[in-house]
DNA sequence: GACTAAATGTACCGATCTGTTCACTTTGGC
DNA sequence: GCCAAAGTGAACAGATCGGTACATTTAGTC
């Protein structure tokens, strides 16, 4: 096995097309800054298009590996690794270069609903429902789909306050909400 | 006073951009989607920057004054208002065209802190903030400051949930949870 | 009707965009 | 050492980008 090239291409293209937007972001800067050829891009990938679907992907499958980590690594119970996220996040944050979240920037770059990086982003927001799900009704809550879409609520309106730079820390007042949710909640 | 012009381009640009996205969307087509003329807009506006900061101004105008006065139609007391933003924002996110918040979008294309359009949108946020808090000021709750922030996280993460198209209705979970942490700070 | 300000149409600038072509070099396995 | 696969560099295509120049036409005022 040889993933180097190709794999090395999809993660400096993350960094440069998270770092600067999709748009905003020429082949020729991803030459640069990757050290690739233009050659060689085109020969893994058709198009950018397609080279930013496999970015989308690489970046799903890090952050939800990184996030249910986080979580598990600071919660025992469901209820509390569903409130360790937003630590997790807060942690994230604080990370130098956090310009928010992926997924809702290329979908805000891609608005049409049958474009499929507009697609793809919305299939990464379902995974984290269904996960989250999951988790509630391990946690014996009574209403697990809707807990799980309102702490997922908190959690997008943390990552876009956080890019539009509060003064205090919008994960510890998501924190906070999604603590009185929690506990408001019967469980069995 | 002649605000014909002037005003009806930044009105048009601001369906444009709201439409296509603001890199998506260039000279030319306002052009040819205006029907202003190339050289009145460079008379108006000398860069395509200032355009769309008097574009992200018109909006702040038009969305705050949409919102507080639907709140107002909706809900009597300060608490009732709070809770009738998100039946204002299910409405809103039933209308055609809905694409999500123009000031995430804008922030996301234009990510840098010191890039005026960020910072623009950062101000309509804040000028959100400063209004929820004296809402929740005057409803007599005892942390208004931290009540108004997790509404507003409630409200962040249901637009773009909304626009990352869910089956269920953001709005509707967002309300659910504002009526609880609502009924859980206590009121003088 | 004359004067002025505003708006128009069109051609153009240099830069950049995505994507292609082609001749050449590197690399790894046998 | 040989061969094929993979990668390189640079030039190029055609379109579009933001922005300008200039001569002309429209519209409002006295």
């Amino acid at each position: 096995m040889r993933p180097t090239k190709r794999d090395e291409l999809v993660q400096k293209a993350l960094d440069a097309f998270y770092r600067n937007g999709f748009h905003a972001t020429g082949m020729d800067m991803l030459v640069a800054e990757t050290g690739i050829s233009k050659t060689s891009m085109y020969k893994h990938f058709r198009t950018k298009e397609d080279l930013i679907l496999a970015v989308l992907r690489l970046r799903d499958e890090r952050f939800r590996n990184w996030l249910y980590r986080r979580m598990e690594e600071l919660g025992q119970s469901p209820k509390e690794q569903l409130i360790a996220m937003f630590d997790a996040l807060g942690e994230w944050f604080e990370e130098q270069g956090f310009k928010g979240c992926m997924f809702v920037k290329a979908s805000s770059e891609y608005q049409e609903p049958s474009n499929p990086i507009h697609m793809q982003s919305a299939d990464h927001k379902r995974l984290l429902e269904q996960h989250f799900t999951e988790l509630a009704t391990r946690g014996g809550f009574s209403k697990p789909g809707l807990l799980a879409r309102q702490l997922l609520l908190l959690k997008e309106g943390a990552i876009v306050t956080a890019h539009l730079g509060h003064t205090t820390d919008p994960a510890q007042d998501a924190k906070k909400a999604a603590i009185s949710l929690l506990n408001l909640q019967s469980q069995l």
